[in-house]
DNA sequence: TTGATAAGTGTACATTTTACATTATCCAAA
DNA sequence: TTTGGATAATGTAAAATGTACACTTATCAA
């Protein structure tokens, strides 16, 4: 027996109960990832109400009536960091029933990366709580937000390995050894310095600065910036980025 | 100004005009892909009634108050197919303001895998009008759904070189040239068949059946099997499958 | 018996990956 | 000015993998 003797609904919405199908709250929630040269962060709101005060949440929001779902996590994104350019991609939606306790409210995640540099948190609003906790100690999490966080981290993972976003952690210049290093924390392995250098420098989407690194009591790096017009040059010849 | 003056307005649902962010429909869509050894295929549903009527259309339904997103789909897969345990995959979210002319419906979408022989069209539901249509000669489609539909044939040719899936497409046994011919068609590439065939074996994924071919005019081709439970114990050493 | 057709195998060569050794450059201290 | 410590940066040989293509095998049908 099927709730729904209409055969197509969602085409004609002319059921007989349809408001009970138009019950739904749609929230965005964005796993912001950060990096301070040492550990893979992320960006969390420590809960001030019930429910789940105290726990650890995603920054999110409802999603307007007015607004799609990016306007509204780059809107979540600007109140919480000030910043408005940065690497955005969905995730998955999470719309299990008894996932909030208070309605029926599917998720649309999302997972941003931003220069930990940048982040400005924003002193007016919700976002003063906001803090970066290192990926590896996290605390207890609201909702169902450690299953998404989860999700991101191993999308994050995967997506780093075939998609050159790893520079929207670092600075703008960085040492090759800085971006070894920052490919070692997020996946968990080492790389043998030669081959990961002329691994990356073959693919030519490196400018070479005329800069080296200050202060360091041994022979200076090299900077480097990613030259994001060379990447879309080459994206269009069939090229693809892997590792 | 933001529509928001409430803080936290998802975590605490106490928004004066809370009932405006809970106006939402959601509902799910499912491209379906079939193989039936020369093309792939999609199933659609020409449309019946207006909006877009004539067109063709994903099959889905609205999500009921009391499921969630893949029961839902997997509902619609039911009503559709007859069948139940298919390979199912949340492909994409689309939430824009206006992808819905009669109101605002947040759909999720999945991509789904089945054998093409088990295919079984129910007659008594609006499935009678399915259509297995090669991917080569869509037509007009409804709503954003050529958008769904060219996401869910992009994440199809990704995840079939990196996760044995080719197989859901193929019938229980099959040949290698099938395999190839199947990868060949979907990546819309050519394999050197020696090459390909070694490739495969060295996986060691597909079991060897002790059949072969039967009217054939030419030298009877060995049938194989994929060998899930092989998959499951190889991932489980940090195998993984790759083109 | 033979030819057509596709199945299935072998191999040499090119390319890429891996491991590890070596050289270069800067700073600081002697 | 020299030397040692530290990391940057490069070189190379062996191993592994990918590629191209020729060759052999099995079946059917004429």
């Amino acid at each position: 027996m099927s709730l729904n003797p209409d055969p197509n609904p969602v085409d004609t919405l002319d059921h007989p109960h349809i408001q009970e199908y138009f019950a739904f709250g749609i929230s965005v929630d964005c796993v912001v990832f950060g990096y301070d040269g040492i550990d893979v962060k992320v960006l969390l709101i420590e809960r001030g109400t019930d429910p789940f005060k105290g726990y650890q949440a995603i920054p999110g929001d409802l999603v307007h009536p007015t607004e799609d779902a990016v306007t509204a996590t780059e809107r979540v994104l600007k109140d919480l960091t000030g910043l408005t350019n940065v690497y955005l991609e969905q995730l998955q939606t999470f719309a299990g029933v008894d996932r909030h306790p208070l309605g029926r409210v599917a998720t649309i995640a999302y997972f941003s990366l931003l220069k930990i540099g940048d982040y400005n948190p924003k002193p007016s609003s919700w976002a003063t709580d906001a803090q970066w906790t290192p990926i590896q100690d996290l605390g207890e999490m609201a909702f169902d937000h450690k299953e998404i966080f989860d999700a991101a981290l191993e999308r994050l993972q995967m997506r780093v390995r075939q998609k050159p976003i790893g520079f929207e952690l670092l600075p703008a210049e960085f040492t090759l050894a800085d971006l070894q290093h920052l490919y070692e924390t997020l996946l968990n392995t080492q790389f043998d310095k030669a081959n990961f250098r002329k691994k990356i420098l073959a693919m030519d989407l490196l400018l070479a600065m005329d800069k080296t690194q200050k202060a360091v009591r041994h022979r200076p790096a090299r900077l480097y910036q990613f030259d994001a017009a060379r990447y879309e040059a080459l994206s269009k010849r069939g090229f693809h980025f892997e590792l």
